[in-house]
DNA sequence: TATAAAACTGTAATCATTACAATTTTATAA
DNA sequence: TTATAAAATTGTAATGATTACAGTTTTATA
């Protein structure tokens, strides 16, 4: 168990009450939740939270590399980037499974003109519950 | 030169005038463009063009596995499914180049329980000339 | 030629995200 | 401590890409 306040520091975040808050949700989160999901999730224990603050901390998150947005049709969803690993998107209930598969680095001459913050493996389909029902 | 009346009717698909023309414009045009810029584009062939036709006409695409959505922050840019490849996406100036990296296969065993559809690996970060900028 | 189905159009509604001004909290210095 | 500035947070309004939908045109079929 790793202590949020000093990880948010390290990279050039201040750990307010309400960061180290909606890190952790999302450390003990790690099924890809949208904004109305950590919304809701940490209101009774932040009450007066605004859901633009969720926005703009995720935003920030992203902005040191701390988290990784996955874009779906409807809105986005949030992974805190930890172990590089795929995803698997099902285009029927939209939800998003981890896949055990991590992602090529790209080769120094491919990436000669790139600065590279992440990478993300997607894989697109119908999963097996979906498949059963129809 | 393929024949698109033809490879559409092997999707499923009636070649009527309008898809023929959304369809070539893709195959011409594989910089990722958007519903916007296609619909610009196609306006002085098709003056009656509407815009709910082109999101239609991609929507079925995609459907029949013909064309790849590639999500981005603000508006959905398209992509002909042809060769395998990767892509990298600047999130300074939204450009989305092509890689000539494949995407790795997903083995059996992972894949058992989901039915792929399609493969995305795409590359986050800053490109040379947003580099050199600021 | 009549009828039905499919394709297309135009407008209105949706809704996630962003903009922005106001308020609260936190840091800094007299 | 107290004053002042900076940063963080809030709440509401605006944005804009996408979708819904009803009406129209085109195409297929009998
Ligand atoms: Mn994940
Ligand atoms: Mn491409
Ligand atoms: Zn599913
Ligand atoms: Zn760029």
């Amino acid at each position: 168990m790793e202590n949020t306040s000093e990880l948010l520091r390290q990279h050039d975040i201040k750990p307010s009450f309400t960061r180290v808050m909606i890190f952790d949700y999302l450390k003990e989160n790690l099924n890809h939740p949208t904004v109305d999901e950590i919304f809701q999730a940490l209101q009774t224990s932040l009450p007066t939270l605004s859901k633009t603050t969720v926005y703009n901390t995720l935003d920030l998150f992203i902005d040191k590399h701390l988290v990784q947005p996955l874009l779906m049709n409807q809105q986005k969803h949030y992974d805190l980037i930890t172990d590089p690993h795929a995803h698997f998107k099902c285009e029927r209930c939209d939800t998003i499974f981890d896949l055990d598969v991590k992602p090529p680095k790209l080769d120094k001459s491919t990436a000669a003109n790139y600065h590279v913050y992440g990478t993300q493996l997607i894989y697109r389909g119908v999963c097996e519950k979906c498949q059963k029902h129809g």
